[in-house]
DNA sequence: TCGTTTAGTTATAACTTCTAACGTAAGCAT
DNA sequence: ATGCTTACGTTAGAAGTTATAACTAAACGA
Protein backbone atom coordinates (compact mmCIF):
# COMPACT_ATOMS: atom_id res chain seq x y z
CA UNK A 1 0.00 0.00 0.00
CA UNK A 2 2.56 2.56 -1.12
CA UNK A 3 4.01 3.71 1.61
CA UNK A 4 1.63 5.11 4.29
CA UNK A 5 3.94 7.21 6.13
CA UNK A 6 5.75 9.00 2.75
CA UNK A 7 1.88 10.44 1.64
CA UNK A 8 0.77 13.51 1.76
CA UNK A 9 -2.63 14.50 3.55
CA UNK A 10 -3.79 15.02 0.18
CA UNK A 11 -2.60 11.43 -1.10
CA UNK A 12 -4.30 9.82 1.87
CA UNK A 13 -7.27 11.43 1.67
CA UNK A 14 -7.19 10.45 -2.21
CA UNK A 15 -6.42 6.99 -1.82
CA UNK A 16 -9.28 6.80 1.08
CA UNK A 17 -11.75 7.88 -1.17
CA UNK A 18 -10.91 6.03 -3.95
CA UNK A 19 -11.20 3.03 -1.54
CA UNK A 20 -14.41 4.03 -0.33
CA UNK A 21 -15.57 4.23 -4.50
CA UNK A 22 -14.48 0.55 -4.71
CA UNK A 23 -16.63 -0.90 -2.07
CA UNK A 24 -19.71 1.05 -2.88
CA UNK A 25 -18.93 0.16 -6.42
CA UNK A 26 -18.62 -4.02 -4.95
CA UNK A 27 -21.75 -3.34 -2.73
CA UNK A 28 -23.67 -2.70 -6.09
CA UNK A 29 -22.52 -5.52 -8.15
CA UNK A 30 -22.91 -7.88 -5.51
CA UNK A 31 -26.57 -6.78 -5.53
CA UNK A 32 -27.62 -5.51 -9.04
CA UNK A 33 -24.85 -7.05 -11.10
CA UNK A 34 -21.67 -5.39 -13.02
CA UNK A 35 -23.98 -4.32 -15.68
CA UNK A 36 -26.01 -2.32 -13.51
CA UNK A 37 -23.37 -0.05 -11.66
CA UNK A 38 -23.88 3.66 -11.67
CA UNK A 39 -21.47 5.84 -11.11
CA UNK A 40 -24.53 8.17 -10.23
CA UNK A 41 -25.67 6.71 -7.83
CA UNK A 42 -22.05 6.02 -6.29
CA UNK A 43 -21.35 9.55 -5.94
CA UNK A 44 -24.63 10.76 -4.30
CA UNK A 45 -24.52 7.71 -1.73
CA UNK A 46 -21.18 9.44 -0.84
CA UNK A 47 -22.68 12.78 -1.05
CA UNK A 48 -20.80 14.65 -3.61
CA UNK A 49 -22.61 15.06 -7.05
CA UNK A 50 -21.92 12.54 -9.84
CA UNK A 51 -18.92 14.57 -11.86
CA UNK A 52 -17.00 14.76 -8.82
CA UNK A 53 -16.06 11.61 -8.86
CA UNK A 54 -14.54 11.76 -12.25
CA UNK A 55 -11.60 13.08 -10.07
CA UNK A 56 -11.04 9.75 -8.81
CA UNK A 57 -11.57 7.13 -11.94
CA UNK A 58 -11.30 8.18 -15.48
CA UNK A 59 -14.78 6.71 -15.99
CA UNK A 60 -17.04 3.84 -15.67
CA UNK A 61 -14.04 1.41 -17.43
CA UNK A 62 -11.78 3.02 -15.55
CA UNK A 63 -13.62 1.95 -12.40
CA UNK A 64 -14.53 -1.44 -13.28
CA UNK A 65 -11.33 -2.50 -14.97
CA UNK A 66 -10.09 -1.30 -11.40
CA UNK A 67 -12.48 -3.95 -9.97
CA UNK A 68 -11.70 -6.70 -12.00
CA UNK A 69 -7.67 -6.01 -11.64
CA UNK A 70 -8.98 -6.41 -7.82
CA UNK A 71 -10.81 -9.26 -8.43
CA UNK A 72 -7.76 -11.75 -10.24
CA UNK A 73 -5.34 -10.29 -6.84
CA UNK A 74 -7.92 -11.49 -4.61
CA UNK A 75 -8.20 -14.83 -6.20
CA UNK A 76 -4.15 -14.92 -6.49
CA UNK A 77 -3.89 -13.81 -3.04
CA UNK A 78 -6.37 -16.46 -1.75
CA UNK A 79 -4.55 -19.44 -3.42
CA UNK A 80 -1.01 -18.33 -2.87
CA UNK A 81 -1.73 -18.04 1.10
CA UNK A 82 -3.49 -21.50 0.84
CA UNK A 83 -0.56 -23.07 -1.49
CA UNK A 84 1.70 -21.25 1.45
CA UNK A 85 0.23 -23.11 4.23
CA UNK A 86 0.91 -26.58 2.46
CA UNK A 87 -2.53 -27.27 0.38
CA UNK A 88 -2.49 -29.62 -2.12
CA UNK A 89 -4.25 -29.52 -5.24
CA UNK A 90 -7.80 -30.77 -3.73
CA UNK A 91 -7.53 -28.38 -0.90
CA UNK A 92 -6.86 -25.80 -3.20
CA UNK A 93 -9.99 -26.73 -5.16
CA UNK A 94 -11.89 -26.48 -1.97
CA UNK A 95 -10.65 -23.18 -1.43
CA UNK A 96 -11.01 -21.66 -4.71
CA UNK A 97 -15.03 -22.76 -4.15
CA UNK A 98 -15.36 -20.99 -1.17
CA UNK A 99 -14.00 -18.31 -2.39
CA UNK A 100 -16.11 -18.56 -5.24
CA UNK A 101 -19.05 -18.44 -3.20
CA UNK A 102 -18.01 -15.89 -0.93
CA UNK A 103 -18.97 -13.21 -3.55
CA UNK A 104 -20.25 -14.94 -7.12
CA UNK A 105 -19.81 -11.68 -8.95
CA UNK A 106 -16.88 -11.40 -7.90
CA UNK A 107 -16.02 -14.63 -9.59
CA UNK A 108 -18.44 -13.71 -12.29
CA UNK A 109 -16.49 -10.78 -13.18
CA UNK A 110 -13.20 -12.67 -14.06
CA UNK A 111 -15.08 -15.51 -15.33
CA UNK A 112 -18.15 -14.08 -16.95
CA UNK A 113 -19.72 -12.94 -19.73
CA UNK A 114 -16.88 -10.48 -21.34
CA UNK A 115 -17.38 -7.17 -23.32
CA UNK A 116 -16.82 -8.15 -27.20
CA UNK A 117 -14.00 -6.30 -27.40
CA UNK A 118 -12.54 -5.93 -24.52
CA UNK A 119 -9.09 -6.86 -23.67
CA UNK A 120 -7.65 -7.06 -19.92
CA UNK A 121 -4.43 -4.72 -19.53
CA UNK A 122 -1.26 -6.36 -19.12
CA UNK A 123 -0.70 -6.25 -15.25
CA UNK A 124 -4.12 -8.12 -15.01
CA UNK A 125 -2.93 -11.31 -17.88
CA UNK A 126 -0.39 -11.18 -15.25
CA UNK A 127 -1.71 -11.95 -12.18
CA UNK A 128 -3.79 -14.40 -13.73
CA UNK A 129 -0.39 -15.93 -14.79
CA UNK A 130 0.55 -15.91 -11.40
CA UNK A 131 -2.27 -18.04 -10.30
CA UNK A 132 -1.44 -20.35 -12.96
CA UNK A 133 1.94 -20.77 -11.36
CA UNK A 134 0.28 -21.89 -8.07
CA UNK A 135 -1.39 -24.63 -10.47
CA UNK A 136 1.55 -25.62 -11.80
CA UNK A 137 3.79 -26.10 -8.68
CA UNK A 138 0.29 -28.09 -7.23
CA UNK A 139 -0.01 -30.00 -9.99
CA UNK A 140 3.52 -31.04 -10.17
CA UNK A 141 3.25 -32.26 -6.86
CA UNK A 142 0.89 -35.02 -7.74
CA UNK A 143 2.58 -37.95 -9.54
CA UNK A 144 1.74 -38.05 -13.25
CA UNK A 145 0.24 -41.77 -13.72
CA UNK A 146 -1.35 -42.23 -16.80
CA UNK A 147 -0.43 -42.81 -20.51
CA UNK A 148 0.46 -39.54 -22.26
CA UNK A 149 -2.26 -38.29 -24.69
CA UNK A 150 -1.91 -36.54 -27.85
CA UNK A 151 -3.14 -33.61 -26.51
CA UNK A 152 0.17 -33.85 -24.08
CA UNK A 153 2.27 -33.91 -26.85
CA UNK A 154 0.48 -30.64 -28.29
CA UNK A 155 1.58 -29.06 -25.08
CA UNK A 156 5.18 -30.24 -25.22
CA UNK A 157 5.36 -27.78 -27.99
CA UNK A 158 2.78 -25.12 -26.96
CA UNK A 159 3.82 -24.04 -23.14
CA UNK A 160 4.60 -20.55 -23.40
CA UNK A 161 1.43 -20.02 -21.14
CA UNK A 162 3.55 -21.72 -18.24
CA UNK A 163 6.12 -19.08 -18.53
CA UNK A 164 9.34 -20.90 -17.98
CA UNK A 165 7.54 -23.56 -15.66
CA UNK A 166 9.95 -26.62 -15.64
CA UNK A 167 7.02 -29.36 -15.43
CA UNK A 168 6.17 -31.56 -17.53
CA UNK A 169 3.51 -31.68 -20.42
CA UNK A 170 1.61 -34.13 -18.31
CA UNK A 171 1.65 -31.79 -15.37
CA UNK A 172 0.28 -28.67 -17.50
CA UNK A 173 -2.48 -30.75 -18.71
CA UNK A 174 -3.49 -31.57 -15.35
CA UNK A 175 -3.47 -28.35 -14.49
CA UNK A 176 -5.59 -27.18 -17.22
CA UNK A 177 -8.46 -29.81 -16.87
CA UNK A 178 -8.26 -28.38 -13.01
CA UNK A 179 -9.22 -25.22 -13.98
CA UNK A 180 -11.25 -26.15 -16.75
CA UNK A 181 -13.23 -28.78 -15.05
CA UNK A 182 -13.76 -26.69 -11.40
CA UNK A 183 -14.35 -23.69 -13.48
CA UNK A 184 -17.31 -26.01 -15.28
CA UNK A 185 -19.16 -26.86 -12.17
CA UNK A 186 -18.44 -23.58 -10.33
CA UNK A 187 -19.46 -21.58 -13.04
CA UNK A 188 -22.84 -23.14 -13.51
CA UNK A 189 -23.78 -23.65 -9.97
CA UNK A 190 -22.86 -19.96 -9.47
CA UNK A 191 -24.78 -19.01 -12.86
CA UNK A 192 -27.93 -20.60 -10.96
CA UNK A 193 -28.35 -23.92 -13.16
CA UNK A 194 -28.37 -26.22 -10.35
CA UNK A 195 -31.16 -24.24 -8.70
CA UNK A 196 -34.39 -26.46 -8.75
CA UNK A 197 -32.55 -29.49 -10.12
CA UNK A 198 -32.75 -31.08 -6.78
CA UNK A 199 -29.03 -32.37 -6.03
CA UNK A 200 -26.51 -30.65 -3.79
CA UNK A 201 -23.71 -29.08 -6.19
CA UNK A 202 -21.07 -29.62 -3.09
CA UNK A 203 -20.92 -32.90 -4.29
CA UNK A 204 -20.77 -32.91 -7.89
CA UNK A 205 -17.93 -30.57 -7.21
CA UNK A 206 -16.44 -32.93 -4.71
CA UNK A 207 -17.09 -35.23 -7.53
CA UNK A 208 -15.76 -34.17 -9.76
CA UNK A 209 -12.07 -33.32 -7.80
CA UNK A 210 -12.22 -36.98 -6.80
CA UNK A 211 -12.11 -38.11 -10.75
CA UNK A 212 -9.62 -35.52 -11.12
CA UNK A 213 -7.39 -36.48 -8.27
CA UNK A 214 -8.04 -39.72 -9.39
CA UNK A 215 -6.74 -39.96 -13.14
CA UNK B 1 -44.87 -20.85 -37.05
CA UNK B 2 -48.86 -20.83 -35.53
CA UNK B 3 -50.72 -21.63 -38.95
CA UNK B 4 -49.35 -18.54 -41.75
CA UNK B 5 -52.32 -19.89 -43.75
CA UNK B 6 -54.99 -18.67 -40.79
CA UNK B 7 -53.10 -15.63 -39.92
CA UNK B 8 -54.68 -12.29 -40.77
CA UNK B 9 -52.56 -9.82 -42.19
CA UNK B 10 -52.26 -7.71 -39.30
CA UNK B 11 -50.99 -10.48 -37.33
CA UNK B 12 -49.03 -11.62 -40.64
CA UNK B 13 -47.37 -7.89 -40.20
CA UNK B 14 -46.85 -8.25 -36.62
CA UNK B 15 -44.87 -11.62 -36.59
CA UNK B 16 -42.84 -9.81 -39.42
CA UNK B 17 -41.69 -6.81 -37.23
CA UNK B 18 -40.90 -8.86 -34.41
CA UNK B 19 -38.91 -11.03 -36.06
CA UNK B 20 -37.18 -8.37 -37.64
CA UNK B 21 -36.41 -6.71 -34.27
CA UNK B 22 -34.98 -10.08 -32.90
CA UNK B 23 -32.41 -10.07 -35.45
CA UNK B 24 -31.47 -6.63 -35.28
CA UNK B 25 -30.88 -7.56 -31.53
CA UNK B 26 -28.99 -10.27 -32.05
CA UNK B 27 -26.40 -8.24 -34.47
CA UNK B 28 -26.15 -5.51 -31.43
CA UNK B 29 -25.71 -8.43 -29.11
CA UNK B 30 -23.24 -10.51 -31.32
CA UNK B 31 -21.30 -7.37 -31.94
CA UNK B 32 -20.92 -5.19 -28.89
CA UNK B 33 -22.82 -7.97 -25.77
CA UNK B 34 -26.24 -8.23 -24.22
CA UNK B 35 -25.08 -5.40 -21.97
CA UNK B 36 -25.00 -2.26 -24.36
CA UNK B 37 -28.78 -3.89 -26.92
CA UNK B 38 -30.34 -0.56 -27.35
CA UNK B 39 -34.19 -0.85 -28.03
CA UNK B 40 -34.05 3.14 -29.73
CA UNK B 41 -31.37 2.31 -31.97
CA UNK B 42 -32.99 -0.75 -33.22
CA UNK B 43 -35.99 0.98 -33.68
CA UNK B 44 -34.06 3.84 -35.12
CA UNK B 45 -32.53 1.49 -37.80
CA UNK B 46 -36.00 0.25 -38.57
CA UNK B 47 -36.88 3.75 -39.31
CA UNK B 48 -39.53 4.08 -36.43
CA UNK B 49 -39.12 6.62 -33.98
CA UNK B 50 -38.53 5.05 -30.01
CA UNK B 51 -41.32 4.14 -28.44
CA UNK B 52 -43.01 2.57 -31.49
CA UNK B 53 -41.23 -0.55 -30.58
CA UNK B 54 -42.93 -0.99 -27.23
CA UNK B 55 -46.29 -2.43 -29.75
CA UNK B 56 -43.57 -5.77 -29.93
CA UNK B 57 -42.16 -6.03 -27.01
CA UNK B 58 -43.03 -4.53 -23.45
CA UNK B 59 -39.48 -3.66 -23.06
CA UNK B 60 -35.42 -4.75 -22.53
CA UNK B 61 -36.54 -7.25 -20.72
CA UNK B 62 -39.06 -9.05 -22.32
CA UNK B 63 -37.02 -9.21 -25.69
CA UNK B 64 -33.47 -10.06 -23.66
CA UNK B 65 -36.19 -13.03 -21.99
CA UNK B 66 -37.16 -13.97 -25.70
CA UNK B 67 -33.38 -13.84 -26.89
CA UNK B 68 -32.68 -16.21 -24.29
CA UNK B 69 -35.73 -18.16 -24.78
CA UNK B 70 -34.92 -18.38 -28.81
CA UNK B 71 -31.14 -19.50 -28.13
CA UNK B 72 -31.99 -22.55 -25.30
CA UNK B 73 -34.22 -23.48 -28.21
CA UNK B 74 -31.72 -23.28 -30.60
CA UNK B 75 -29.59 -25.24 -28.58
CA UNK B 76 -32.30 -28.01 -27.84
CA UNK B 77 -33.28 -28.05 -31.30
CA UNK B 78 -29.45 -28.44 -32.66
CA UNK B 79 -28.53 -31.46 -30.62
CA UNK B 80 -31.85 -32.80 -31.17
CA UNK B 81 -31.21 -33.06 -34.84
CA UNK B 82 -27.82 -34.29 -33.93
CA UNK B 83 -29.25 -36.80 -31.77
CA UNK B 84 -31.97 -38.14 -34.31
CA UNK B 85 -29.53 -38.45 -37.39
CA UNK B 86 -27.71 -40.92 -34.86
CA UNK B 87 -24.96 -38.65 -33.08
CA UNK B 88 -23.51 -40.58 -29.79
CA UNK B 89 -22.01 -38.55 -27.11
CA UNK B 90 -18.78 -37.48 -28.65
CA UNK B 91 -20.69 -36.17 -31.92
CA UNK B 92 -22.84 -34.33 -29.57
CA UNK B 93 -20.55 -32.68 -27.78
CA UNK B 94 -18.98 -31.21 -31.32
CA UNK B 95 -22.28 -30.69 -32.14
CA UNK B 96 -21.91 -28.36 -29.14
CA UNK B 97 -19.13 -27.13 -29.56
CA UNK B 98 -19.66 -25.79 -33.38
CA UNK B 99 -23.28 -24.50 -31.84
CA UNK B 100 -21.33 -22.40 -29.42
CA UNK B 101 -18.24 -20.84 -31.79
CA UNK B 102 -21.10 -20.61 -34.34
CA UNK B 103 -22.07 -17.39 -31.89
CA UNK B 104 -20.45 -16.99 -28.55
CA UNK B 105 -22.58 -14.15 -27.41
CA UNK B 106 -25.90 -16.50 -27.77
CA UNK B 107 -23.80 -19.32 -25.66
CA UNK B 108 -22.87 -16.54 -22.98
CA UNK B 109 -26.22 -15.48 -22.85
CA UNK B 110 -27.47 -19.15 -22.06
CA UNK B 111 -24.69 -19.90 -19.45
CA UNK B 112 -22.37 -16.29 -19.11
CA UNK B 113 -23.36 -14.14 -16.03
CA UNK B 114 -26.74 -13.75 -15.20
CA UNK B 115 -28.79 -10.76 -13.52
CA UNK B 116 -28.47 -11.62 -9.56
CA UNK B 117 -32.52 -11.95 -9.13
CA UNK B 118 -33.23 -13.22 -11.88
CA UNK B 119 -35.43 -16.27 -12.74
CA UNK B 120 -35.89 -17.46 -15.62
CA UNK B 121 -39.33 -18.39 -17.17
CA UNK B 122 -40.91 -21.98 -16.75
CA UNK B 123 -41.05 -22.07 -20.62
CA UNK B 124 -37.36 -21.57 -20.45
CA UNK B 125 -36.48 -24.34 -17.82
CA UNK B 126 -38.57 -27.14 -19.52
CA UNK B 127 -36.19 -26.61 -23.01
CA UNK B 128 -33.74 -26.65 -20.79
CA UNK B 129 -35.08 -29.84 -19.66
CA UNK B 130 -35.43 -30.77 -23.37
CA UNK B 131 -32.12 -30.66 -23.80
CA UNK B 132 -31.07 -32.70 -20.64
CA UNK B 133 -33.60 -35.66 -21.79
CA UNK B 134 -31.37 -35.61 -25.44
CA UNK B 135 -27.84 -35.29 -23.03
CA UNK B 136 -29.52 -38.48 -20.75
CA UNK B 137 -30.36 -40.46 -23.70
CA UNK B 138 -26.82 -40.18 -25.55
CA UNK B 139 -25.28 -41.33 -22.17
CA UNK B 140 -27.63 -44.11 -21.19
CA UNK B 141 -26.29 -45.71 -24.62
CA UNK B 142 -22.79 -45.72 -23.40
CA UNK B 143 -22.02 -48.65 -21.26
CA UNK B 144 -21.58 -47.68 -17.49
CA UNK B 145 -18.53 -49.01 -16.60
CA UNK B 146 -16.55 -48.16 -13.38
CA UNK B 147 -17.75 -48.19 -9.50
CA UNK B 148 -20.32 -46.29 -8.01
CA UNK B 149 -19.26 -43.12 -6.74
CA UNK B 150 -20.80 -41.37 -3.50
CA UNK B 151 -21.98 -38.82 -5.53
CA UNK B 152 -24.28 -41.51 -7.53
CA UNK B 153 -25.68 -42.59 -4.34
CA UNK B 154 -26.92 -38.96 -3.62
CA UNK B 155 -28.06 -38.83 -6.96
CA UNK B 156 -30.01 -41.81 -6.50
CA UNK B 157 -31.89 -40.16 -4.60
CA UNK B 158 -32.49 -36.30 -5.70
CA UNK B 159 -33.01 -37.07 -9.55
CA UNK B 160 -36.29 -35.22 -10.04
CA UNK B 161 -34.27 -33.05 -12.35
CA UNK B 162 -34.22 -36.15 -14.50
CA UNK B 163 -37.80 -35.58 -14.64
CA UNK B 164 -39.10 -39.50 -15.15
CA UNK B 165 -36.16 -40.84 -17.19
CA UNK B 166 -35.12 -44.24 -16.26
CA UNK B 167 -31.26 -44.39 -16.74
CA UNK B 168 -29.85 -45.37 -13.19
CA UNK B 169 -27.41 -42.99 -11.33
CA UNK B 170 -24.80 -43.70 -13.23
CA UNK B 171 -25.68 -42.30 -16.25
CA UNK B 172 -27.00 -39.11 -14.21
CA UNK B 173 -23.96 -38.36 -13.50
CA UNK B 174 -22.12 -39.26 -16.38
CA UNK B 175 -24.59 -36.83 -18.19
CA UNK B 176 -23.92 -34.15 -15.24
CA UNK B 177 -19.91 -34.69 -16.22
CA UNK B 178 -20.83 -34.38 -19.57
CA UNK B 179 -22.20 -30.84 -19.42
CA UNK B 180 -19.92 -29.56 -17.05
CA UNK B 181 -16.64 -30.18 -17.88
CA UNK B 182 -17.66 -29.42 -21.92
CA UNK B 183 -19.07 -25.91 -20.61
CA UNK B 184 -15.79 -25.51 -18.52
CA UNK B 185 -13.64 -25.93 -21.82
CA UNK B 186 -16.17 -24.05 -23.86
CA UNK B 187 -16.78 -21.46 -21.19
CA UNK B 188 -13.42 -20.29 -20.94
CA UNK B 189 -12.65 -20.23 -24.69
CA UNK B 190 -15.47 -18.41 -25.95
CA UNK B 191 -14.77 -15.69 -22.72
CA UNK B 192 -11.57 -15.27 -24.67
CA UNK B 193 -9.20 -16.87 -21.61
CA UNK B 194 -7.23 -19.07 -23.85
CA UNK B 195 -6.32 -16.31 -25.92
CA UNK B 196 -2.62 -15.64 -25.56
CA UNK B 197 -2.07 -18.86 -24.06
CA UNK B 198 -0.35 -20.38 -27.46
CA UNK B 199 -2.50 -24.06 -27.28
CA UNK B 200 -5.40 -25.23 -29.21
CA UNK B 201 -8.42 -24.99 -27.46
CA UNK B 202 -9.93 -27.08 -29.84
CA UNK B 203 -7.58 -29.92 -28.89
CA UNK B 204 -8.21 -29.20 -25.31
CA UNK B 205 -12.06 -30.05 -26.05
CA UNK B 206 -10.76 -33.25 -27.43
CA UNK B 207 -8.41 -34.41 -24.91
CA UNK B 208 -11.26 -33.61 -22.16
CA UNK B 209 -13.52 -35.19 -24.05
CA UNK B 210 -12.03 -38.49 -24.84
CA UNK B 211 -10.72 -38.42 -21.04
CA UNK B 212 -14.24 -38.04 -20.04
CA UNK B 213 -15.53 -40.92 -22.44
CA UNK B 214 -13.07 -42.97 -21.37
CA UNK B 215 -13.66 -43.30 -17.61
C1' DT C 1 1.63 35.23 2.37
C1' DC C 2 0.96 34.12 -2.22
C1' DG C 3 0.67 31.03 -6.20
C1' DT C 4 -0.41 26.43 -7.77
C1' DT C 5 -2.77 22.33 -7.50
C1' DT C 6 -6.73 19.79 -6.52
C1' DA C 7 -11.59 18.95 -5.15
C1' DG C 8 -16.00 19.88 -5.78
C1' DT C 9 -19.63 22.50 -7.85
C1' DT C 10 -23.16 23.47 -11.52
C1' DA C 11 -24.59 23.43 -16.52
C1' DT C 12 -25.02 20.86 -20.61
C1' DA C 13 -24.95 17.44 -24.24
C1' DA C 14 -26.12 13.07 -25.71
C1' DC C 15 -27.56 9.08 -24.54
C1' DT C 16 -30.82 5.40 -22.39
C1' DT C 17 -35.72 3.20 -20.92
C1' DC C 18 -40.28 3.83 -20.60
C1' DT C 19 -45.19 6.21 -19.99
C1' DA C 20 -48.76 9.16 -21.68
C1' DA C 21 -51.55 11.28 -24.92
C1' DC C 22 -52.78 11.88 -29.46
C1' DG C 23 -53.65 11.11 -34.51
C1' DT C 24 -54.13 8.03 -38.21
C1' DA C 25 -54.77 4.21 -40.81
C1' DA C 26 -56.05 -0.36 -41.56
C1' DG C 27 -59.12 -4.26 -40.85
C1' DC C 28 -63.88 -6.14 -39.81
C1' DA C 29 -68.68 -6.36 -39.50
C1' DT C 30 -72.87 -4.62 -40.63
C1' DA D 1 -69.73 0.71 -49.14
C1' DT D 2 -69.75 2.71 -44.59
C1' DG D 3 -68.84 3.08 -40.13
C1' DC D 4 -66.64 1.20 -35.72
C1' DT D 5 -62.92 -0.57 -33.48
C1' DT D 6 -58.46 -1.87 -32.87
C1' DA D 7 -53.80 -1.48 -33.47
C1' DC D 8 -49.79 1.33 -35.02
C1' DG D 9 -46.81 5.16 -34.94
C1' DT D 10 -46.10 9.63 -33.67
C1' DT D 11 -44.40 13.46 -30.41
C1' DA D 12 -43.72 15.03 -25.61
C1' DG D 13 -41.77 14.29 -21.41
C1' DA D 14 -39.98 12.20 -16.98
C1' DA D 15 -36.17 10.11 -14.83
C1' DG D 16 -32.27 7.89 -15.42
C1' DT D 17 -27.26 7.24 -17.26
C1' DT D 18 -22.11 8.70 -18.80
C1' DA D 19 -19.20 12.24 -19.57
C1' DT D 20 -17.23 17.08 -20.62
C1' DA D 21 -16.62 22.01 -19.75
C1' DA D 22 -16.23 25.87 -17.02
C1' DC D 23 -16.04 27.82 -12.71
C1' DT D 24 -15.36 28.30 -7.47
C1' DA D 25 -13.27 27.31 -3.31
C1' DA D 26 -10.17 25.36 -0.44
C1' DA D 27 -5.99 23.29 0.84
C1' DC D 28 -1.15 22.70 0.25
C1' DG D 29 3.77 24.09 -0.47
C1' DA D 30 7.36 27.30 -1.14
Amino acid sequence: MAERDTMTPRERYRTQVRAEIKERAWEQITTTGASALSLNAIAKQMGMSGPALYRYYDGRDALITELVRDAYRSLADTLRSASAAGADLAMLAHTLRAWALEDPQRYLLIYGTPVPGYHAPDDITRISSETMAILLDASAALASDGPATPFDAHLADHRDWADGHPAPPAVLHRALSFWTRLHGVLSLELAGHFTGMGFDPALLFAAELDDLLAH
